[in-house]
DNA sequence: TTTACTATACTATCCGGACGGTATACTTTT
DNA sequence: AAAAGTATACCGTCCGGATAGTATAGTAAA
């Protein structure tokens, strides 16, 4: 109880070792050095290494379905509010947090219905924002923008420089607060 | 030359096992035996993993390059050619050519490097969109809409229904178009 | 005769997971 | 309150299987 859950720690041992040294070097072993724990003491927290990559993508895929649906509360506008959730979090804070990332990595490489947790967010959010009061083609361009960001940093393809970031996040909010 | 070239059909071999039983499985035995070779076969044309991975992305980046650009060149209209051209070879081909899927996921899993000429691609057509006579924003955004459709596929996390496609499609053509 | 292979055998390494213990704290029995 | 038992949270070692890469001897075709 007072350290905060040994089971996170690991969690996130395992999210800098894909980070720092790429999927094929995500093993127990490495995790387990990361961790500061023995193998045998991660195994007993997560029994494989499919069960530890899927408590990488559950954990964030809450922590991320949180974020959203707060962001989308507190927002005084009813229409086009899930569409800038997905916006502003994505690029103020899921892009900070590199877990989502590596998480995401890890569970294609290990095994497809690892990634459940993160279809099942998307597939919410698509509806969320196919019903958001706006063009629900233009919305749905603004989320694929927002995505394309990350998922292209994310492979490393292209990283788009600060400044332009900026000003590709301004008009997508601008466009999900348009009337048209 | 009867039998077009014996490399190629190695890369191929090696983006399906790819895609049949993802990285984990992307071996040098299991290549060879996709490709109908011995594994001394394939250690002879790429003598070791790493460059056979370099193989395919070297291979499928330069297809993507030549495709991108011709469709460029015959585009009558000189403005926002270069964001048309790659939102049509995206949307029409390399969709279909899930080679550019399968050799990314196998070069990022395998070396950071490896996706040097991928990079290149990407800055270079940046480059060009950045100054294609239209907004350079809007023209990014364009882009990373298009990259946010193939890649969020190619991660398994989002299907796009095929008529919403169209639609996103259609709508990222009209924007290239525009005047604004 | 060089190029493009096949086939087989072998080495060295690495990794997942199993397993047998250990330490500690809490609970029940006597 | 001492003794016995139980659950939790680890540690460290070991092993079987898989894999990258090497070596080598031989074959077929251009």
């Amino acid at each position: 109880m007072g350290r905060n859950s040994r089971k996170v720690e690991i969690l996130h041992a395992a999210s800098k070792v894909v980070g720092e040294q790429g999927i094929f070097n995500l093993t127990l072993e490495a995790t387990a050095k990361e961790a500061g724990i023995s193998k045998g003491g991660l195994l007993y927290h997560y029994p494989s290494k499919e069960a530890l990559v899927q408590g990488m993508v559950e954990h964030l895929a809450s922590d991320y379905r949180k974020k959203i649906a707060n962001n989308a509360e507190e927002d005084p506008v009813d229409k086009g509010k899930w569409v800038r959730a997905y916006v502003d979090v994505t690029f103020n804070q899921a892009y900070q947090n590199k877990d989502m990332h590596y998480g995401l990595l890890a569970a294609k490489a290990v095994s497809s219905n690892s990634l459940d947790p993160i279809r099942e967010l998307y597939t919410e959010w698509q509806n969320e924002i196919e019903h958001d009061g706006i063009d629900p083609i233009k919305a749905t361009i603004i989320r694929l923008a927002t995505d394309g960001i990350w998922l292209s940093e994310l492979f490393d393809i292209y990283h788009i420089e600060s400044g332009k970031k900026e000003a590709v996040y301004k008009k997508l909010k601008d466009w999900a607060n348009e009337e048209d």
